[in-house]
DNA sequence: GCAGTGCTCGTTTTT
DNA sequence: CGAGCACTGC
């Protein structure tokens, strides 16, 4: 019956799969077959009977992933001749829906509503904002986005109002006096919050380390719901999400975590591959599993990847190998500017069109997202189809937050951030909706309520003018009607909306994609181009000057070039337009 | 209260 | 260059 499950796996695929005496390190290299073997390890240890699904938690860090995940294992399970409900049954989703799932249940304890709001950057930032006018700060000097990054430092090490002011006081009177102000703001911010009844996402795994690591019984609880934990993406956990797994983990130590040192691009936001250490540090029966044979790319793909990653001392790379051939070239091309860059790809996407290749089969990765425009223009001009990854999600979408504020003002009267949101849409607007009462909409189903939102307030009304933008917000509003037959339950929509990015609604076929570096990770193309690489912009100027954030940027470059299966496209321009200046 | 117009500011962004 | 917004004048 496993025999299924172990079929089609090599050696070190297999070992790490079957291993089963104790905590597991499995260091995959890109293209490895890292899902595959997290996949098939929770699926043997379901199949073998030294676990149950239900037991199983599974923790990545998009939804995305989780998805895929669950995906993968039903049809594991299936093959392997499981019940079918097994994979139902298994719980894989992200750290944040979660924590927000234990908070929900548990949050009481500490003083966290069930039915608490989630804010996300823009409402953190609107807070901010508002907390620093009311003390009559300047918010040119004291810049709302600035100080909300400086507390979301601290929130992320863990440090309370108190204690950041603690470490503020360590400080030379000089160099605290910014520290000092973001001190006040902190804790102000803390304290409206808390009144407001709303989590930041930092507060949703800080609140959830601080609920188990507080209360002993409903920490053994999760540990006995939870037996065997498994974690993707290990070297973009942060500090507390280490903690976070750590607490769950306990004394069975059923750890297993996969990841990429060499993968690791998400330092600036508190993401810390030397995680990987903590744990060799923490469980000293780890084992350690590499898998370095890729089965993505060609040997000169392989080789150019190696030769930029291994430029990095900071950290242990990887070798990776591979079977197949040499493989064609890497191409450089070295451009006038950002136009011919932009024809280039224009001319060899047709060309490739010409041989057997789909639109589909290339990707075109930058660095910032206002390349994309240059490329997109052409793209457009020469009539390629291409499809943009990345750029305004749905829900940041401005028709989609006034909508979501609406319903989150109905829910939760205190929420001042959708307040003053829905304030700036017009105050008639405002007049009329205070006629709709949370109460006479308690039995309402979330679309009900959404559409006698919509009514009440006229607030189509604000694009009623014909025009492809209007349309096109007029669009998104029907795709978040969708979205809301999909939950009944007012609450459960809103969580929803907060933590779960709406994939591209219509999956577009035959398309070139166009998208970050960052965003490209975890896929695959057999043609890549990575365009604009010249010093300043990738690597980036602000990258330039630190050793940290300079190895990051070879990782990423890391990432980008493991990403192409046969060819891959290097280009950069001699001089280039980049926001309006020439560079 | 709202449309129109300057002004500012611009890595990456899983949640 | 251009999105997002803060301000201003009807």
């Amino acid at each position: 019956m496993h025999s299924s499950i172990l079929s089609d796996l090599n050696p070190e695929q297999k070992a790490a799969v079957t291993y089963d005496k104790g905590p597991l390190l499995v260091l995959a290299g890109a293209g490895s077959g890292k899902t595959k073997v997290l996949t098939h390890r929770v699926a043997y240890f379901i199949s073998e009977g030294l676990t149950k699904a239900e037991n199983c938690l599974l923790m990545t860090f998009t939804n995305k992933a989780a998805g895929e995940m669950k995906e993968r294992m039903s049809s594991l399970i299936i093959k392997a001749g499981l019940p079918a409900d097994a994979a139902a049954r298994l719980q894989a989703g992200t750290f944040h829906s979660f924590c927000a799932k234990i908070l929900r249940i548990d949050g009481k304890v500490i003083g966290i509503p069930p039915g608490f709001l989630i804010y996300d950057e823009q409402d953190q930032k609107s807070l901010v904002k508002e907390i620093i006018e009311n003390q009559n700060l300047s918010t040119d000097e004291y810049n709302p986005a600035a100080v909300l990054s400086v507390i979301s430092d601290a929130k992320n090490q863990m440090l309370s109002p108190t204690q950041y002011s603690e470490f503020v006081n360590g400080l030379s009177a000089q160099a605290g006096e910014f520290q000092q102000v973001v001190f006040k703001v902190y804790l102000e911010y803390e304290k409206r919050l808390k009144e407001i009844g709303a989590l930041d996402f930092d507060d949703l795994l800080i609140k959830a380390v601080l609920l188990l690591k507080g209360n002993s019984e409903i920490l053994e609880k999760w540990q006995d719901k939870f037996t065997h934990i498994f974690v993707d993406e290990w070297q973009d956990t942060n500090k507390i999400q280490y903690r976070l797994i750590k607490l769950l983990v306990g004394n069975r130590k059923n750890l297993t975590v996969v990841g990429d040192i060499s993968q690791s691009i998400y330092g600036w936001r508190g993401a810390d591959y030397r995680n990987v250490n903590y744990l060799i540090r923490d469980y000293k029966d780890i084992k350690t599993i590499n898998l370095e044979q890729n089965y993505r790319s060609t040997q000169n793909i392989l080789e150019a990847a190696n030769s930029v990653i291994s430029k990095n001392t900071s950290h242990p790379i990887l070798k990776l190998w591979t079977k197949k051939h040499k493989g064609e070239r890497i191409k450089l091309y070295t451009a006038r500017n950002g136009l011919d860059e932009a024809d280039f790809i224009v001319n060899e996407a047709s060309r490739l069109k010409r041989r057997h290749y789909k639109y589909s089969d290339i990707a075109v990765l930058y660095r910032t997202n206002a390349q994309s425009r240059v490329l997109e223009e052409a793209l457009l001009h020469a009539g390629i189809p291409y499809t943009l990854v990345g750029g305004t999600k749905f829900y940041d979408r401005k028709e989609i937050k006034d909508v979501i504020s609406y319903l989150r003002l109905l829910v939760n009267p205190k929420d001042s951030v959708s307040r003053k949101r829905i304030e700036k849409l017009g105050v008639r607007r405002l007049e009329r909706f205070k006629s709709l009462t949370a109460r006479h909409l308690d039995s309402m189903t979330t679309l009900n309520m959404l559409d006698e939102v919509l009514k009440t307030t006229g607030y189509l009304d604000l694009f009623q003018r014909e025009s492809e933008e209007n349309l096109a917000r007029l669009e998104n509003i029907k795709e978040l009607r969708s979205v809301a037959t999909e939950f009944r339950d007012i609450n459960e929509f809103l969580e929803n909306v907060a933590l779960v990015e709406a994939g591209p609604i219509h999956e577009s076929k035959n398309c070139v994609t166009l998208m970050t570096l960052h965003a490209a990770k975890g896929l695959e193309f057999p043609i890549v181009f990575i365009v604009g690489m010249e010093e300043g912009l990738f690597p980036h100027s602000r990258s330039l000057w630190e050793q940290n954030q300079l190895e990051e940027e070879r990782r990423l470059a890391y990432v980008g070039i493991t990403r192409a299966k046969e060819t891959l496209y290097l280009t950069y321009a001699s001089r280039r337009i980049y926001f309006g200046k020439r560079v």
